[in-house]
DNA sequence: GATAATAGCTGAAACGTTTCATCTCCTGAA
DNA sequence: TTCAGGAGATGAAACGTTTCAGCTATTATC
């Protein structure tokens, strides 16, 4: 069923029905209804390609996301799925599936480069708008910059000479630091990722920075590198707490983790939060399952789909000399295993 | 950069290079060579909107999913993405955000009967060639079949009058009542979802019929509705385990659920699994991370939106008279809640 | 050496829209 | 009565591909 059919059955011109679908041009009520009549009885619906082909505008916004299944991403993309309907959008999605394929090994995304050139270049030939890449963890991306003029803005992480929509690492450990402070803790342990990984600096240096401005400092041997699992974390703590002067209060560099401290310092029969106090990352849903729940870290996973797709149409208005680098805050969740 | 300009700068006719592109047709190894060249120069991609309006074929696969954030719906969709991968598709999908918009009051399902029609209507319109649904809950999609001819399939839930793949409640919680009763148990608690849930009554009746068949009952004491969240189950374990005779192996219908059970336990200084089974479902990431980790049902997610995907063009191929519906068998996965 | 077959290439139509340029009425102002 | 202007309608070009039908050399066959 095309439009051409519409009119030989309305017995007018395809451009009238053209008008009439699309409320432009003008057109009489009465050969409106009449078009709307046969519109309905014989169940047309316009391609859509063809519209796009024609008015070369595609509405359509490319996201690749590095793994679905991440509750992170799969958050983020809810914010990028309701832009999209807010603004008439669709979105034409890739999963990379990273974690099933290449698993915790995450320095060997750039076996990855083909896969994703290839992916761009899909959705390019699909007429996209711009391209959103969602991972949380920062990459490098250098190898993609080359020749492409279309938008492409990061989402949930941070690369040189992109834009990109993430947030605040920094500012929210300084926050954990200084609550851990108010609290009156003295020895303070950190379990972070992987030890290249860099947010985990990012998060180390505002957490340090808090201890430092009073007077605090964070010996090496209370810093542990984990790998992001529950088992590595669990292990660090137990590490932690032998220590001769252990540690009161631990910041865990995500949920997982924080869960791992917290079965070691169960074992241990350590009192939460009143032995130790254990702030998280992430906001994952086991955290608030946890005995007690957690207090962990609130990303705005929401908001930065919704900004980075919005930065996308920005991009297309109007092409900036410098990167865009937006860096939404985050927000600390007091639950169970800190004293408020 | 459009191939007639490829054509202009090559000095071939537009057929020409089109032939090259697709490998069709046939060119000298010269001319060929000549072609790619330019192409690769100018950085052109093709206009895969105006390509699939000519051929009429779209290679676009539709995805209507009911919450994105939902682990067990993403990880179908990965199955579903690995199936396009491997066959050229592109999936164009939506998220209903159902869960974030209704919450948990899954009957408010039928406000949103325009809403997914629309998104149907979008879906169409891009000229998909098929439409998966995917839902973890059985659902009255009866308003939505009227008026299109396109293959639609259900995946992860099931209603009457349509095609779907999905998975084996009954047989599974067959195995597991088996199991327990293996294991020596006489008196079992179950801790199901709302009442009205489907899924909940096929796993019942897939329970009890393995009880019955060794000769035992399952009173309706014994039985607890819950609303699949980890505090309703923490509430009924109470429940079960304060009646005169305790059962000593508790089949939950979810994993959070089963974890609330863990915790209940955990309280009243129950050994696990020595004075408690149990038993959870879907192998959701907690599980693994639980003390001790969960005994629970792997559901074939990734396999399921693989079949659900090819089925989409099993249908194009040749319109059964009859809805094909594909049950796809779970595994138990022993942990530690569960003597073996 | 004549004929047939084929490799290599091309022009142009077609896919289903949108939209520009026209055209025809009709109304109201001068 | 004439003319300007606008409402309502239309034909056809254009978007960027694919592919059919046809053309010209060249090669193979007898």
């Amino acid at each position: 069923m095309t439009i051409k059919e519409i009119a030989r059955r309305a017995g007018v011109s395809v451009a009238t029905v053209s008008y009439v679908l699309n409320g432009t041009g003008s057109v009489s009520e009465e050969v409106r209804q009449h078009v709307l009549q046969i519109v309905k009885e014989t169940n047309y619906r316009k391609n859509i390609l063809a519209s796009k082909l024609r008015t070369n505008s595609s509405n359509i916004l490319g996201v690749i996301v590095e793994d679905i299944t991440v509750w992170t991403s799969a958050r983020t993309i809810q914010g990028i799925g309701d832009f999209a309907e807010q603004h008439n959008k669709n979105i034409l999605m890739t999963d990379l599936a990273l974690n099933s394929k290449i698993g915790k090994n995450f320095h060997r995304i750039r076996e990855y480069r083909d896969t994703i050139n290839k992916e761009i270049d899909i959705l390019l030939g699909s007429q996209v708008e711009g391209i959103l890449y969602v991972s949380m963890h920062d990459r490098d991306l250098s190898h993609i910059l080359p020749s492409f003029s279309h938008p492409f803005v990061l989402v949930g992480c941070y690369a040189e000479d992109f834009h990109c929509v993430t947030y605040d690492n920094t500012n929210i450990a300084y926050s954990i630091g200084k609550h851990f402070i108010e609290n009156g803790h003295t020895r303070f342990g950190v379990i972070s990722g992987p030890s290249g990984s860099r947010i985990s600096c990012k998060r180390l240096s505002g957490f340090t920075r808090a201890l430092a401005e009073q007077g605090f400092s964070l010996p090496p041997a209370y810093i542990c590198s984990g790998d992001w699992e529950y088992v590595s974390a669990r292990q660090a703590a137990f590490e932690l707490l032998a220590l001769p002067d252990p540690p009161t209060a631990i910041f865990a560099m995500n949920d997982l983790m924080a869960a791992g401290v917290l079965s070691a310092a169960h074992q241990l029969n350590l009192k939460i939060p009143e032995n130790l106090e254990i702030v998280g990352f992430d906001d994952q849903q086991l955290s608030q399952y946890s005995v007690p729940p957690l207090t962990t870290v609130q990303v705005p996973l929401y908001d930065m789909g919704k900004e980075a797709a919005a930065q996308i149409y920005v991009l297309r208005e109007s092409k900036p000399q410098r990167q865009s680098q937006f860096i939404l805050p985050c927000r600390l969740l007091h639950r169970g295993t800190t004293r408020f």
